[in-house]
RNA sequence: GCGCCAGUAGCUCAGCCGGAUAGAGCAACUGCCUUCUAAGCAGUAGGCCGGGGGUUCGAUUCCUCCCUGGCGCGCCA
């Protein structure tokens, strides 16, 4: 980060002393391969088209005003068309340690975001049964965007809406209800439609201690009464769930409470007004064909009940009435199609394309032993995101998810999350940490401190080819964690932690620290090594996946 | 039929707001444990970036048409 702001200003000054104009489209990256340097940039963007036809001249009054410009950079080379190779010196990657041990738990974090505030709504699932491993990724998604994107300087609110009114909801009842019956011995006829999971039978028998003389109500009553303690079950099911997952919402925003609450006819009038909505056969319908939408949509059904829609609007447009600047939503894929209409929702509330973003999850397919296992929740057969807990950890599986983004299904293979070894990238990294923990006691152990602040004549003496690796890496970290977030692609912090692991286990084989020729080096070793562990404790941090200490 | 997502090394995947010789892990092969944890390291080999066309000085990246796979297209949620 601080490299690349460096370079950033320097180009600036540059561009604007030459009279030109800073484009966005100048990128600044490290090179593909590192023996070009430490930083590459195109410096061609700058031109006309005419001219980027000969960029060679502009390159080099470029390369001439940055070695004028900075005198941390030591080498510019200029490669390909207008491409600048920027190498710095040493000291400057060796500030790099100082920097990160005084930022300490907060290094990484930018203020990229500028306190933006979001809104982050995840997971959402109905109450109708225990998470499974699918929400499990939006979880894992959702939870790791919320860490990155605040530590990126967003001002990040998260969310949970509970679907507790609707249809879904009545299923639930009787679903509980039908299983009552049966377990009282009573006739019962089975509807088409419900809930076949083993755990509404454990709900119906809990309904039957707690209420010996629900048969003696009516039946609606006694549906209701089922449904209540149903919903409540499961949703404290989840939030457990949630809790062992380390995936922590800030508020439970209840459907049920939003209809009682009048937003919905709020939502409506507002809809009215924009002239978007109509009557039609009895119902109530949302001119969404006007806003792109291929159907136009039902608000109230003819039977009078609202659609899961019409409180979805009435919920966005409450999102938007508390102020928040940008709203983002992770859905299952399969919610895919219903993109569109809540896009021309937020036009017809007459707010900006921008401010409501999707974030999509593919699914995933949970394997045993390159075997699928079926995760339907209707037919009341799947893994339950409990039991994949249990089994492998919320580490391996937090990791597991981040390994991949968001929209490419992924193969959740329960054996390989268990296996300790590369498959599982889980275990390279924290293994890198364990290690930096192993030599820090180690040095206890001889009596070695852990250096404070290193002076700059010690910083100088980390020169080899991968200390200055790590440096350069570390330096990336703040970058990585603000692109990340633009993006709204956490897992590129699982691939860089990767790299920076990488880097350590290489500098772990081909170092000796404590055993280094000089007492100075050592010391000033460890005081690297002191900073790579915070950074690799940082970026675990933000995927929610532990640092263990020993391995 | 329409829409969304994907197609990159034998396998699993990064990269994609256009830029250098396309990267990583696994699997394969060769080496490295009397030295801080071998859950590791060093190295070799492995690619019409699904296919055709287009835009461009330059395309894995953008546009278009096809092919293949997944997922959607309710007065369900």
């Amino acid at each position: 980060m601080r490299a690349k702001k460096n370079l950033e200003n320097a180009l600036k000054a540059i561009i604007n002393e030459l009279g030109l104009n800073w484009s966005e489209k100048i990128v600044i990256e490290p090179p593909k391969d590192k023996k070009f340097g430490d930083l590459a940039v195109n410096v061609a963007l700058v031109l006309s088209k005419e001219a980027q036809k000969n960029p060679r001249a502009l390159a080099e009054l470029f390369a001439e005003k940055l070695r004028a410009h900075d005198a941390d950079i030591t080498g510019i080379e200029i490669a390909g068309p207008g491409f600048l190779n920027i190498r710095y010196s040493n000291a400057f990657w060796q500030n790099t340690v100082p920097l990160v041990r005084g930022q300490g738990a907060s290094f990484g974090s930018s203020a990229h975001g500028a306190g933006l505030k979001v809104l982050l709504e995840y997971v959402s699932a109905n109450p109708t049964g225990p998470l499974h491993i699918g929400h499990g990724r939006g979880a894992a998604i959702g939870d790791t965007l919320a860490r990155v994107m605040r530590c990126a300087g967003y001002n990040v609110h998260t969310e949970y809406y509970i679907n507790d009114a609707g249809r879904q909801m009545r299923l639930l009842g009787t679903s509980i209800w039908l299983r009552l019956k049966e377990l009282a011995k009573k006739p019962v006829d089975w509807p088409e439609d419900w809930y076949r999971g083993e755990y509404i039978i454990d709900l119906a028998q809990d309904v039957m201690t707690r209420h010996p003389d629900i048969f003696s109500k009516p039946e609606e009553e006694s549906v209701d009464i089922c449904f209540e303690y149903g919903v409540n079950s499961i949703m404290d099911g989840i939030r457990q769930d949630l809790a062992d997952f380390r995936v922590e919402h800030q508020q439970w925003f209840s459907e049920k409470s939003l209809v009682a609450g009048g937003a919905v006819e709020a939502a409506f009038k507002r809809l009215q007004a924009s002239g978007y909505s109509f009557e039609q056969d009895g119902a109530l319908w949302f001119r969404t064909t006007e806003l792109g939408d291929d159907k136009d949509r039902v608000l109230r059904k003819s039977d009078g009940y609202l659609t899961y829609f019409a409180s979805d609007i009435a919920y966005h447009n409450d999102k938007y009435e508390r102020g928040f600047d940008l709203l983002i939503d992770v859905w299952g894929a399969d919610h895919h199609g219903y993109i569109p209409r809540m896009r021309a929702a937020v036009n017809a509330l007459g707010r900006k394309a921008e401010s409501f973003d999707v974030v999509l999850v593919q699914l995933v397919n949970l394997l045993k032993e390159g075997k699928p296992v079926s995760m339907s929740t209707r037919a009341g057969q799947f893994e339950t995101l409990a039991d994949v807990l249990k089994e492998v950890g919320a580490d391996a599986a937090r990791f597991m998810f981040m390994s991949r983004k968001s929209d490419s299904p992924l193969d959740f293979d329960l054996d390989l999350v268990k296996q300790r070894s590369m498959d599982n990238p889980v275990y390279y990294v924290q293994y890198a940490h364990a290690r930096i923990c192993a030599i820090q006691r180690k040095a206890a152990d001889q009596g070695i401190a852990l250096p404070g602040e290193l002076a700059p004549e010690d910083l100088a003496l980390l020169v080899e080819d991968q200390e200055l690796e790590l440096m350069r890496l570390m330096d990336r970290l703040p970058e990585t964690v603000a692109n990340a977030a633009a993006a709204l692609a956490p897992h590129h912090i699982s691939y860089y932690l990767t790299e920076l692991a990488g880097a350590l286990h290489s500098y772990y084989s081909a170092v000796q620290v404590l055993n280094a020729p000089e007492k100075r080096l050592a010391s000033a070793r460890l005081g690297l090594l002191a900073a790579v562990a915070q950074t690799l404790r940082n970026g675990l941090d933000l995927l929610g996946v532990s640092a263990p200490e020993t391995m």
